[in-house]
DNA sequence: GAAGGCGGTCTTTTT
DNA sequence: GACCGCCTTC
C-alpha cells in the first residue's frame, strides 16, 4: 500500500472513531458533504442528530472525509503516527489531530438550514451551539423556517417585487377576510363559491407558483375556475394595495424575486455553499423551487425526510418531491436511516406492518436492538366515555404502581372533536393534563384586535385590519360611513386611511368626519410615539388610548380572561425585546415583533417538564415522542376518517402514514382503543375497528375486548368496569336522611325535590341525582332554561 | 348599532 | 353537541 493510501485510510479511521456514537449510515450522511444528498430518515432514527452533526462537521472540516488530498511531503513518520493515533487516541486529543484534515471548511454564514417549524429551527440552533461549542458560530448559520428565511430575503429585496417598507403578513384568517372582500367587490355569491374552497384553490395555485394570469389561462373555459381566477386577481390586487402578504405569498414572491432578478439570485447562490432542508416530505412545489434556486450555486443540497411521514398533502405538500429527488438531481446520493433509537421492536413491527400496505413509498424497515418490549394493548369499549375511563384507569394504575409519571403519557387523537370527552373525564378524575392545539393564542379575538391596531399603526394601508378595529371599541363609525370612505378612496386612488385622515374635505363624510378624524389622530399619535417608546409601552398606550382596555373592564367578569390574555401578549412583547436588546444585527422593532408574532405559533407550549398527560392530535405529535401512547378512536370513519374511507386510495394512504406517525411516537408502550358506538358531532355512529388496527399482526397484540367476545360467545354475563355505565342510579327517598356520598368531600348535597339556585340558570328543582365517579350528576328542572344535567363540582348550587 | 336567534358547519393545520 | 357567523329585531 502506498503511503498516500495509508494516509487516507488513517484519516477515515480517525474520523470514524471520532463519530463512533453514530451508526454507519448516520456517519455516511454526516461525511457526505458535497453534491445533492437525500437522507431518508425513519421515525426515531436520529435525524436531527445527523443534521446538526453534519452542519458542525462541515463548519469544522469541510469535505475532509472524502477528500483525496494528501499534503505534500507526507512521510512514514507522519503516517504511522496517525495510524497509531487511530488506535489509542480519544477525546480532545483526537479532535486536535482531526483539525489538520480540514479541507476548505465552510464559513458558518454560508450555511443554510431550512425547517418547517420554529421549534425545529430552534432545536437545530441550540444543539449546534453545543456541538461546535461556540454560540456565536451557530448564530451565524442561517437556520430558520421556510417563511422566516424568505421574509429575511424579502426584507432586503421586497420592493423589487412590489412591496413597500413596512409590509406585513396576513394569516389564514386575515386572508380569508380579504378574499371575502374581493368577492364582495366582484359580486360573487359566497354560497356558490364558499370562501374556504376559494381560499384553498388560491393557496394551491400559489403553492404551484401560478400567478393570477397563469391561473386564469390554466382555467381555460371552466366557468367556476374562471370565476375563481377573477377572485384571485382581485384578491392579489387588494393585497398589494394593503401592502401585505399571505403565507403562500412569502414563498411565491421570494421565488419570483430570485427568478426574475439575476443579480439577487447570483448573490444568494454565491453565498450559500451548503443548504439543508428538514422534513422534505412536506415541501410543496414552490418550496422545492425555492430550495433549488438557493442551492443552485454550489448544488450542495441535502434534504432529510421520511416519505412515510408525509401527512400534509392537504396543505399542498407533494410527496413527489422526496420520491423523485434523485431523479431530479440525478447525481444525488441516497442514504436510508432505518435503525430506530426510540421504540421497542414490537412497536416498530406494528408500524412497519401498517405502512407496508402503502404503494406510493420508497420502502424501508425500521429496526432496533432495544428488544421486543410489551405487546400492544388493544381495548374495545362500549362508547367514548368508557374509552376515556379506560385511559384514565390505565394512567392511574401505572402512576400508583410507580410504573410511570403523568408526563410519560400522551393521548393522540385523529381530530380535535375527540378531545372533549377525554378532557372532561380527565378533569373529573383529577388527572393533570395539558392540551395542545385547539384555539391558538393568536386566534383569540382580543389578540387579533391588538395585533390589528399595531399593524395599522405600522402600516396605514392594511385594509382588513383597519376595518377590524376602526369601530372596536365602538366609535359610532358604521358600515355606511365606511362604504363612503371606500368609494372615495377608490375614486381618488388613495388608501382608506388617507380619506379618513382628511375626512372633513369630503362632503359625503360630513356627518362622520369628526369621528373618523379622531380615529386617525389616535393612530397617528400612537405612530408618533412608537419610535420613542418600547413595544411594551406602545401596546399599553394603545390599549389605554383606544379605550380597548376600558371596554373589556366595562364588560366585567366574563372579559377577565381577555384582559389576562392581553397581559400575556404584553409579556410576549417584553420577552421579544429582552431577547434582542443586545443584538446589534437585529434590534427589536415593532416590525420585527409583528413579524415574529405572525410567524411564530403558540411558542413551544409543550414543555416536557410539567408532570401532566399530554393531549393532542396525531398531526401535532409529529416529531415528538412519549414513553406511553394512547390512540383512542381507532375506527374506520374516525381513523381513517370518513372522507378518506369514501375517497381515493391516495387519501387512505395519507391516513395510513398518519397512523404510522401515531404508532411510532411510542417509546415503551402503546394502547389502542376503539368503541362500539361513538357520539360525535351530535350523531351516534357504529364504526368497525380501524383497518389499520387490523393490519397489525395478531402476535404483536394483546386484546382486551370483552365486548366483542361476549358477542362471539353470546353467553356468560360479564362484569367489565368499562362496558357498562359506571355510575349507579341512586333513588332518593325524601323521608330518609340517606344521601349520596358527598362529592369531593366538600359541598352541600341535594335530594330529589330540593329547590336550588344556580348562578346563571336561576331557580330549579332537582329531578334526580346520580353518583358519577367521585362526583354527583344532578338533573335539574330550571324555571327559565328547562331541564339540564349538571355535575355537582362544576355547578355552583345553593339550596333555597 | 347592539343583542339575540337561528342555521350551517364540524378532519388534520408546522407557517 | 357546540360553536360561529349571519341575520333579524328593537
Amino acid at each position: 500500500m502506498t503511503l498516500e493510501q495509508r494516509y487516507l485510510d488513517a484519516k477515515k479511521t480517525l474520523f470514524d472513531k471520532a463519530y463512533s456514537s453514530l451508526n454507519d449510515m448516520q456517519k455516511d450522511a454526516v461525511f457526505t458533504v458535497n453534491n445533492p444528498l437525500l437522507v431518508i430518515a425513519g421515525a426515531g432514527s436520529g435525524k436531527t442528530t445527523v443534521l446538526v452533526r453534519r452542519i458542525a462537521f462541515i463548519i469544522k472540516y469541510g469535505n475532509a472525509y472524502h477528500s483525496t488530498y494528501v499534503p505534500y511531503g507526507v512521510d512514514e513518520e507522519h503516517v504511522s503516527s496517525l495510524e497509531k493515533a487511530a488506535e489509542n487516541v480519544d477525546g480532545e486529543e483526537l479532535e486536535a489531530i482531526l483539525s489538520q484534515f480540514s479541507s476548505s471548511p465552510c464559513e458558518p454564514w454560508r450555511m443554510l438550514a431550512i425547517t418547517f417549524t420554529n421549534k425545529a429551527a430552534k432545536e437545530i440552533k441550540d444543539r449546534l451551539a453545543s456541538e461546535v461549542g461556540n454560540e456565536d458560530i451557530s448564530k451565524e448559520v442561517w437556520a430558520g423556517t421556510f417563511h422566516s428565511i424568505c421574509m429575511r430575503i424579502l426584507r432586503t429585496h421586497g420592493e423589487k417585487v412590489g412591496y413597500r417598507a413596512g409590509f406585513s403578513i396576513y394569516d389564514a384568517d386575515d386572508s380569508k377576510k380579504a378574499i371575502a372582500t374581493a368577492m364582495k367587490n366582484l359580486n360573487i355569491d359566497e354560497k356558490a363559491f364558499p370562501i374556504k374552497v376559494v381560499a384553498n384553490i388560491i393557496s394551491d395555485a400559489k403553492n404551484r407558483l401560478l400567478n393570477p394570469e397563469m391561473f386564469e389561462s390554466e382555467a381555460g373555459n371552466d366557468f367556476r375556475l374562471k370565476k375563481v381566477a377573477a377572485i384571485y386577481k382581485q384578491y392579489q390586487t387588494t393585497m398589494m394595495q394593503s401592502n401585505v402578504l399571505d403565507f403562500d405569498d412569502i414563498i411565491m414572491k421570494t421565488v419570483e424575486l430570485l427568478d426574475k432578478f439575476e443579480e439577487v439570485r447570483k448573490n444568494y447562490q454565491a453565498r450559500f455553499k451548503y443548504v439543508c432542508v428538514d422534513e422534505y416530505q412536506d415541501t410543496n412545489e414552490a418550496q422545492f423551487k425555492l430550495t433549488a434556486l438557493l442551492a443552485g450555486g454550489y448544488r450542495n443540497l441535502m434534504v432529510v425526510g421520511d416519505d412515510d411521514q408525509s401527512i400534509y398533502k392537504f396543505r399542498g405538500a407533494t410527496i413527489e418531491n422526496i420520491l423523485n429527488f434523485d431523479r431530479v438531481f440525478s447525481d444525488a446520493k441516497v442514504i436510508k436511516l432505518e435503525q430506530n433509537y426510540r421504540s421497542t421492536q414490537t412497536i416498530l413491527d406494528a408500524a412497519n406492518a401498517v405502512i407496508k400496505n402503502n404503494v406510493g413509498r420508497r420502502g424501508k424497515n425500521l429496526w432496533t436492538n432495544a428488544g421486543a418490549g410489551e405487546k400492544i394493548y388493544v381495548k374495545k369499549t362500549e362508547d367514548q366515555n368508557s374509552e376515556a375511563r379506560f385511559i384514565v384507569d390505565k394512567i392511574n394504575s401505572y402512576v400508583s404502581a410507580k410504573k410511570a409519571e403523568f408526563k410519560d403519557f400522551a393521548v393522540l387523537y385523529r381530530n380535535n372533536a375527540q378531545s372533549s370527552t377525554i378532557e372532561k373525564t380527565f378533569a373529573k378524575s383529577g388527572i393533570p393534563y395539558r392540551m395542545l392545539g385547539g384555539t391558538r393564542f393568536n386566534d383569540r379575538k382580543e389578540i387579533r384586535d391588538i395585533v390589528a391596531y399595531l399593524h395599522v399603526i405600522e402600516n396605514h394601508d392594511d385594509r382588513e385590519r383597519l376595518l377590524r378595529i376602526i369601530n372596536v371599541p365602538s366609535r359610532k363609525i358604521g358600515d355606511k360611513t365606511l362604504e363612503a370612505v371606500e368609494d372615495i378612496a377608490g375614486e381618488q386612488g388613495c388608501s382608506m386611511f388617507d380619506v379618513i385622515e382628511n375626512a372633513d374635505k369630503y362632503k359625503a363624510l360630513e356627518k362622520s368626519a369628526g369621528k373618523l378624524m379622531a380615529f386617525a389622530d389616535l393612530i397617528n399619535y400612537l405612530g408618533g410615539i412608537a419610535e420613542d417608546i418600547s413595544i411594551e409601552g406602545l401596546i399599553r398606550e394603545t390599549l389605554d388610548r383606544s379605550g380597548y382596555r376600558q371596554m373589556l373592564i366595562d364588560g366585567g367578569e366574563p372579559e377577565q380572561e381577555r384582559l389576562d390574555n392581553l397581559d400575556e401578549f404584553i409579556s410576549g412583547a417584553i420577552d421579544y425585546e429582552r431577547s434582542l436588546e443586545n443584538d446589534p444585527d437585529l434590534p427589536p422593532t415593532l416590525f420585527g415583533f409583528l413579524e415574529e408574532n405572525a410567524l411564530v405559533a403558540d411558542v413551544d407550549k409543550y414543555d416536557d417538564k410539567a408532570d401532566a398527560v399530554v393531549l393532542m392530535t396525531v398531526h401535532s405529535s409529529k416529531g415528538l415522542e412519549f414513553p406511553i401512547v394512547f390512540l383512542p378512536g381507532m375506527e374506520d370513519g374516525i381513523f381513517p376518517g370518513m372522507q378518506s374511507v369514501m375517497g381515493s386510495d391516495a387519501e387512505i394512504e395519507e391516513e395510513r402514514r398518519l397512523a404510522y406517525v401515531a404508532i411510532t411516537r411510542a417509546k415503551r408502550e402503546l394502547f389502542i382503543s376503539h368503541v362500539n358506538s361513538r357520539l360525535l358531532y351530535g350523531k351516534t355512529s357504529y364504526n368497525p375497528e380501524s383497518r389499520f388496527l387490523r393490519e397489525i399482526p395478531d402476535e404483536l397484540v394483546k386484546r382486551d375486548e370483552p365486548f366483542s367476545q361476549m358477542r362471539k360467545l353470546n353467553s356468560l354475563p360479564f362484569d367489565s368496569g368499562y362496558d357498562k355505565p359506571r355510575y349507579e342510579k341512586i333513588t332518593i327517598n325524601r323521608n330518609t336522611s340517606a344521601r349520596p356520598a358527598a362529592p369531593m368531600g366538600k359541598k352541600e348535597t341535594f335530594n330529589e325535590g330540593d329547590v336550588v339556585e344556580h348562578a346563571t340558570f336561576g331557580r330549579g328543582e332537582i329531578l334526580s341525582a346520580k353518583i358519577v365517579g367521585a362526583d354527583t350528576l344532578y338533573e335539574i328542572a330550571f324555571d327559565k332554561v328547562g331541564t339540564k344535567k349538571l355535575m355537582a363540582s362544576f355547578a355552583k348550587l345553593k339550596k333555597i
